[in-house]
DNA sequence: GTCTATAGGCAGATAGAC
DNA sequence: GTCTATCTGCCTATAGAC
């Protein structure tokens, strides 16, 4: 069991996730094999097996760790600031942070194999998606409230619309490794948001 | 050799790139096969080989016809329509119909799994979306001239943002199987362009 | 929990007949 | 140009020893 002090090392469950996290991340789901896991683990594939009886079982703990790490940040963001424009920019911070690490957003890259998918990672990806814009609506409705963000549709459309920019910032800004292309998007994200004086 | 009257059929290579485009697009490029082809076809994966020596060499040839189908397409657009904010709604009007045969942009796809891709393949995506990014800015600069469109930030991260607004917008929506969430995008970004009377 | 060994399938690719 | 036949390699997955 994880104690305190515990950051760098982790259970066998917990490496293999970071493992498969990562390369999922830049490379794509189906993209990635249990024996890159292990080797760069330094275990056999038949060990994963053990701790996750197929691909698609790991598949699915990979996105429920993922959403569950998020959902906090999300948490963290919603404790430490208070306007909403303040949380708007920390959102739009995260998937900076993503990028910098040479990554993708895990969900995006899955929706882009959405078809190939197993069912059940389907309505994880799916679910996550949602859940980024359950948590901008209610954010795009405080904006409101307290006069630091500014827009014109509908709240729910614009929720969609902040979390497909920012996909779609990183999908493109990757092939250039450029991250000034990412902060481009951003900025001019958060212009169309910005309440006019 | 391919005659009038000759739409449906087309030779074989054409026919191979036709079938292979779609997987692609639906699927992505390592999550389709030479056997995926072959049965749609019905010919054998040997005759495959034949047309294109190997995947990679296939997997260039389709961004080419790709990117040289979509090049005529805006060169179509310059043609017929008169104002920039015109061009600029059939060219989001590209997008959406790609969206509506249930298929993902192609290098938008192929912009997930980049890393895994060969270097050829790689320049070719890039080269796409460049050109794409050309003729947006091009665009924009008219906009500006013949006074149908606005916006605050320099030209070419304008184009950059338009870009990877409809990538991002066509990879979110996809998963949802909602065109409508496309057109929410499209008119969110549309909206920001327009001149203020 | 981790290992060795191996099964069974599908991938991309080639040789050579027709 | 298209075929049959085959190769090699990697994939996910399992059995069973330790």
């Amino acid at each position: 069991m994880a104690v305190a002090g515990d950051k760098t090392q982790g259970g066998t469950a917990e490496r293999i996730l970071d493992s498969a996290e990562r390369l999922v991340q830049t490379r794509g789901f189906s993209n990635f094999s249990y024996a890159d896991v292990a080797a760069e683990l330094g275990i056999t594939k038949a060990s994963l097996h053990y701790h996750f009886p197929g691909k698609a079982e790991l598949g699915e703990a990979l996105i429920t760790r993922y959403a569950e790490r998020f959902s906090e940040a999300l948490d963290r963001i919603d404790h430490d600031l208070p306007t909403a424009r303040a949380r708007l920019e920390a959102y739009a911070e995260l998937y900076a942070g993503v990028l910098r690490g040479e990554r993708m957003c895990m969900c995006g890259v899955l929706a882009a194999e959405y078809e190939t998918l197993p069912g059940a990672m389907r309505a994880e990806v799916v679910r996550f998606f949602d859940e980024n814009q359950r948590w901008l609506a209610q954010l795009l409705t405080a904006g409101q409230a307290d006069n630091t963000l500014s827009f014109t549709g509908p709240v729910d459309e614009t929720a969609q619309n902040i979390l497909s920019t920012l996909e779609g910032a990183m999908l493109v800004a990757r092939p250039y490794g450029d991250l000034a292309r990412f902060d481009g998007a951003r900025r001019a994200l958060l212009a169309g948001l910005t309440v006019t004086r």
